[in-house]
DNA sequence: TATTTGTATTATGGATAATAATACAAATAA
DNA sequence: TTATTTGTATTATTATCCATAATACAAATA
């Protein structure tokens, strides 16, 4: 487990250790099954409170992406069963980012030539 | 001008403020040249602060995204002389969006199909 | 039995968000 | 000229969130 933290930013540590989690799962780097550090290892090794590591777990537990089984630690559950993909805040998100790609400029098909790129980043 | 602000939500006001207007500018709504109204007469609309509604402005004017002169106010500024349309930071939003759905069980098709969808939204 | 696990609790310091109350120079309208 | 409105700056205060720190506990493991 590899977590590159940015400590300057202002996206709160708890967030960027359960996105980084998720980019992983997406790009396949962690599979169902594999197990992530325990808390207290993961803090050390990124320097920070176990607390906050805890944090993000318990976040990562809430959407259904980790088990946590005391026996086992955490691991990548058996996602992928997620009722609804697309809901209103991914929605809002999206929407939010191609509104500035072109409020700074970018045509309808760079902008859709660049998320087809990404697109095809993320899913290998 | 209409803005909805969720009072609820965690993203901060002025952040809202903001983001509404990129989306207002990028589907056409606002042109430039189009007038914002003034600090007060906004901050009296959505009942919150002037200096809520000031830093808005604030962080509108430092994006380029208007002009703010005290004879005419804001102003939707002459943009789409952006240097760089896709920044870093522009990627990870977008990679971790993508990452999510992903996650959640999307095929590669239907996240294509989706965000073609939303593309079409914002182009109108 | 001793250790490690996730988790809960309480306290503290720091940063940010928002409000409130003013104040000021510049521009406009009377 | 005078009065008003503009964006903006300042200071203080309250609330919330983030992160740390120091423990503590039951459950599971070695």
């Amino acid at each position: 487990m590899i977590l590159r933290i940015d400590m300057a930013s202002d996206t709160p540590i708890y967030q960027q250790i359960r996105n980084q989690v998720v980019l992983a799962v997406a790009k396949g780097i962690l599979k169902p099954g594999d197990a992530l550090p325990t808390v207290r290892q993961l803090a050390q090794d990124i320097g920070v409170n176990p607390m906050t590591v805890n944090k993000a777990y318990a976040l990562l537990k809430d959407e259904g992406l980790i088990i946590i089984d005391r026996r086992h630690g955490a691991q990548i559950s058996d996602y992928g069963k997620g009722d609804i993909v697309f809901n209103r805040d991914f929605d809002n998100r999206l929407e939010l980012l191609i509104s500035e790609a072109r409020m700074r400029g970018a045509t309808k098909q760079e902008v859709t030539e660049h998320l087809l790129n990404l697109i095809d980043l993320v899913f290998e």
